[in-house]
DNA sequence: TTGTATGCAAAAACTTTGCATCCCA
DNA sequence: TGGGATGCAAAGTTTTTGCATACAA
């Protein structure tokens, strides 16, 4: 991994005030530069060879922040029992299997019509689907806004439409 | 719950294989019949002062086979570590917060611009989203078809466009 | 230096499994 | 009756927690 992607990440950590510690960047630069899906299990089995001193509590506590702050997505089950995590936070369509627990990407939204031929095109075969959007209801924020115990700094808020007509 | 509701039921589980039992009955009915989105847990918790000889791998196990039928829908997580069941498991939007893992549902699904104007009506702000479809991936189909091992009743397809335009 | 982040290990929570029994079809 | 479904309890996974130590800023 080159030096320029390194400070990216860097920088990214930065933003949202996080630290940056090596075992933040392994794990974020390891997930980031893979198109599978990991689960916390699977990066630390990956990490702790070149990484000994890694512990399993880093990992996991690692994600759930990095997911928190919108660095990464938490990605729900893919059938099996755990949570695996995507290293790219682009609103983006997943294809699960709900057979192999594989996650396949799909970056172009394909909606209406559409969807079937596009996602036809990658042979894969639909039984259900799940659409999610992650945020805070209208009690939490009055909560939050009455209480002011979150005033810290939160994650911004996506202002885009998020899923192009076509 | 009246008698036409039931009936309903019971013509659902046997609609797709399933043999009707107690369990499965109590499970199934009161996950249709909440707005919420329950964890195996609470369905147990739920019914148990009910139905005392209800176990949990029952409930497990029972909520596992509904989902892989398409009686009902598996939500990933909600941010807690447990997986949520959704009773109806028609195409819709959940609205998932981040902070009491509420879920709330939106049946018109909000598609490109019109999306913010929808979700921002139920007072919801975004983080994150995530789409997902479930099914199965090209080298799964492979597998099955070279070596006849699913021959079984598989769950349909879907065949109509998943999303409206608008 | 100061508060975050980490490691370790134990505990908690969630989920699956094996097997004998039961019971729906 | 015969194969699926259940209950029970134990085991397996996954995830969280507490606390002392280390370290980024």
């Amino acid at each position: 991994l080159g030096r320029t992607n390194t400070d990216n990440l860097v920088q990214q950590l930065k933003s949202v005030g996080l630290r940056v510690t090596p075992q933040r960047l392994a794990i974020f630069s390891a997930l980031v530069s893979t198109d599978s899906h990991p689960t916390a299990q699977a990066l630390f089995e990956q990490l702790h060879p070149q990484l000994p001193s890694l512990s399993q509590a880093t990992v996991y506590n690692t994600l759930q922040i990095l997911a928190e702050r919108g660095l990464i997505l938490e990605i729900g089950t893919a059938g099996d029992g755990a949570v695996h995590y995507d290293g790219d936070p682009t609103p983006h369509v997943n294809l699960i299997c709900t057979n192999c627990h594989g996650v396949q990407d799909l970056f172009e939204i394909p909606l209406g019509s559409v969807a079937k031929d596009k996602i036809g095109q990658a042979g894969f075969k639909i039984h259900a689907m799940h659409i999610a959007f992650y945020g805070q209801c209208q009690d939490c924020q009055d909560a939050a806004a009455s209480s002011r115990l979150s005033a810290g700094k939160g994650v911004g808020v996506l202002n885009e439409p998020y899923l192009s007509a076509e």
